[in-house]
DNA sequence: TCTGGGGTCCTAGGACCC
DNA sequence: TCTGGGGTCCTAGGACCC
């Protein structure tokens, strides 16, 4: 009986929503681009080359839009149905390459190279990403070793050292050490803000410090967490692959609004729309909600007086009946809403979910907890809406003047979800 | 003037019980 | 005058992730 060592590679889109931009407009290559987030609040993607300019991560885009201009940086609001749709592209992509394979964002996945008895997994993975390219033009990058955090050192060493060509292998290394002494300790994955600098007071300053770090110590400061991190960085595996990853604990859907908001029917037409989506993404996952819980908020940042207020409501009876939600939800609303607030961010969460199929359908009526005829409905509007886009058909309450939609001014187009916003191709 | 959104897991501490 | 000890369950908040 022989023990395969457990094998993990990390492949990472590299800089992904630039990335997508670039697929589609071809005139990006080699010039300064970033993508903002929602609202066109902060920077979410920068290229190579924007960063280069000293364009960080999480900045706000009004702070630096004077160095944006200088550089003729090319801006554009985040398009995620584009960038949703250009990934399950990627992960149906690398899905050839392994039969077991997590999914862990939106553009990157761990794939399961265990057992691959006489592979040269560096050449495997060059053809990984020469085939992600040349199917779906995003540009990876690929760390494997023997625990997804080595995994995710290795590809960190794969993005900055172009010798590299994109893939490192650090299974059995002679260049490990090496390779972790570069790694300064906030980049390891688990070593967040708040735990880097009391690690570098105690003189740990980059990976190969902390594999080195005495457990006892790591346990008491750090938790199970931090003792997981080191011991992985030690290759012993302590973070498994989730192939199918279980359903979700909770649904939030929260904007904040492109102008302040005052009145009480602007910040329920935003709540409705909100409970629409999270409703949306409820059936999709196939679940009911016990709890549903409604959140206004005014401006952190600015200098306005402060409100925030979230009122938890538990649901009669679980559903996921965008209608009966809406009731609730606006309801909410009212009991929380305070005159004389400029209103700057609203939302809904749906938790306490449980499995449709699980619910014991006598202790409602003999069909369950959504009545039939409801359902057909629900399964309707979600086909229609997941064809011609989100809101295509709405609810009344959701409002056609949306004074609070948020903005979105450099937005590229949904070339691969929408018809009418195909490609155009000039001859 | 303008600062995102959606998640997970862990821990400490309170409530409650015997 | 003195004020146990342990277990379980729940929740809020912290830390981290992309």
């Amino acid at each position: 009986m022989s023990t395969m060592a457990y094998v993990v590679s990390l492949v990472d889109c590299n800089n992904f929503y630039v990335s997508c931009e670039r697929v589609f407009d071809p005139k990006l290559e080699g010039r300064s681009v970033v993508v903002l987030s929602n609202n066109d609040g902060v920077i979410i993607s920068r290229s190579n080359e924007a960063k280069a300019l000293g364009i960080g991560m999480a900045v706000p885009f009004f702070k630096i839009r004077r160095l944006i201009e200088e550089n003729d940086v090319q801006v554009f609001s985040a398009n995620f149905p584009l960038y949703g749709d250009m990934s399950q592209r990627v992960m149906s992509t690398l899905s050839q390459f392994t039969p077991d394979m997590e999914i862990y964002s939106i553009d990157e996945a761990f794939l399961d190279f265990s057992g691959f008895k006489g592979v040269d997994l560096t050449a495997y993975g060059r053809k990984i990403r020469g085939t992600v390219k040349q199917w779906t033009g995003i540009p990876v990058s690929i760390g494997i070793a023997g625990t997804k955090t080595l995994a995710k050192i290795g590809n960190e060493i794969a993005k900055r050292s172009p010798k590299a060509e994109g893939v490192v292998n650090l299974v059995k290394s002679e260049h490990l050490d090496q390779a972790l002494a570069r790694v300064e300790v906030e980049e390891v994955w688990g070593i967040g803000r708040r735990s880097a600098p009391r690690l570098r007071d105690k003189g740990i300053e980059t990976a190969l410090d902390l594999r080195e770090a005495e457990e006892a110590w790591i346990k008491k400061k750090f938790g199970l967490p931090g003792l997981r991190t080191v011991l992985e960085l030690r290759g012993t595996p302590c973070l498994t692959l989730e192939s199918s990853p279980p359903p979700k604990q909770g649904i939030t859907t929260s904007r904040s609004f492109g102008a302040p908001v005052e009145s009480l029917d602007d910040l329920k037409e935003a709540v409705a729309d909100y409970v629409s989506r999270a409703a949306e993404k409820l059936r999709g996952q196939g679940s009911l909600a016990r709890i549903l819980t409604v959140f206004l908020m005014t401006n952190p940042f600015g200098k306005d007086s402060q409100y925030h207020n979230a009122i938890p409501i538990e649901l009669p009876i679980p559903t996921d009946s965008t209608p009966e939600l809406l009731h609730q939800a606006l309801a909410g609303t009212e009991r929380i809403f305070r005159k004389g607030y400029r209103y700057h961010k609203a939302g809904v969460i749906l938790s306490g979910l449980l499995p449709r199929g699980q619910v014991q359908a006598d202790l409602w009526e003999k069909e369950g907890p959504v009545p039939e005829r409801r359902r057909k409905l629900m399964q309707a509007l979600d086909r229609v809406n997941a064809r011609m886009g989100a809101g295509t058909v709405a609810f009344a309450a959701e409002g056609i003047h949306k004074v609070w939609r948020m903005k979105s001014e450099r937005r590229s187009k949904r070339y691969t979800t929408r018809w009418d916003e195909l490609v155009e191709v000039t001859v």
